[in-house]
DNA sequence: TTAATTATTGCAACCAAGTTGCATTATTGG
DNA sequence: CCAATAATGCAACTTGGTTGCAATAATTAA
């Protein structure tokens, strides 16, 4: 593993996921560490060729793994074009914005959602076109079908 | 075309939006009108096989148009298995549930946003795990882009 | 109603994104 | 440092969606 990699933040994030820790692993996570807007798969392998030789089904799987342990989150976009960003505390679910016409995607504020108006009032930097909220979980059934076949374990 | 395909609603619709009536598409319609929640690709050419003889490139490029033409609209879902819902005056924007067991997509209250926070209290029927509000637009920069143009153009 | 014009569909081939199995290579823990 | 374990790279495959073009159907105006 070439040193100049090894960052302290960056190894302790997979430490405490009890991930081993390799190069690609790292500089993966390097990349969402050192961005400030959430990036794409596509931002990703540019941003990883010139750091390191990287299969791209490698990243797939660093990618999946990550979200798997929740050190990322992946921000659904129309498209299938997905975007990843950090899943710390001091960062947590919030609205985003993706401009039509340059694709880039913004975060906005993690409002508490009695202000949600807020986002939705005609801002001047942002000219509102869509919006999405998809929100997911369990349905009713899903989670009675759960909830019964818990109780049928028990007896 | 067949007469009993020949719906007088579903002929209204391609007619104001001066699209031609090809049996395909009066069926494509048809499923989207007939059914109460947003039905994915895979379920629209389920649906389609016992009606019509109809190519898969055929049902892409109508509901391309159909989009165009704001007559249906695209909800976006993690994977890229996307939805589609009915974008008429009486069903207005909403939010969505997505059940992570079954991946049945339901609506939800096409709530006014202030009084939001309603869908976010836990609630008896759903649990819900992930929230993502994507908002989509132009983003500043864009829009300036888009004004400067216009201005120079006007010179 | 019919014939010419125009638009839509079907087909085949193609492309890109993502996945899988397996051999190779690196990391970990003793 | 070495053995055991885990991750990576590679090649092939699958799936979802797109494109160009020929065949077919819908529209229109006579």
């Amino acid at each position: 593993m070439p040193p100049d990699v090894k960052d302290k933040a960056t190894l302790h994030i997979l430490q405490k996921s009890g991930l081993s820790k390799t190069p690609q692993r790292l500089a993966v996570l390097n990349i969402l560490m050192n961005t400030v807007v959430p990036v794409n798969i596509k931002s990703i392998r540019q941003a990883l060729e010139s750091k390191i030789s990287i299969n791209r089904v490698t990243i797939y799987r660093i990618l999946s793994l990550f979200k798997q342990h929740m050190i990322i989150r992946e921000i659904t976009s129309p498209g299938g074009n997905n975007y990843f960003e950090l899943a710390t505390m001091k960062n947590p679910v919030h609205p985003h914005f993706l401009c039509r016409k340059c694709a880039a995607l913004s975060c906005l504020e993690p409002l508490t959602f009695s202000q949600a108006n807020h986002w939705l009032t005609p801002d001047k930097d942002y000219s509102i076109e869509n919006i999405e909220i998809n929100i997911s979980g369990l349905c009713a059934s899903c989670r009675n079908a759960t909830k019964l076949q818990k109780r049928s374990v028990k007896q």
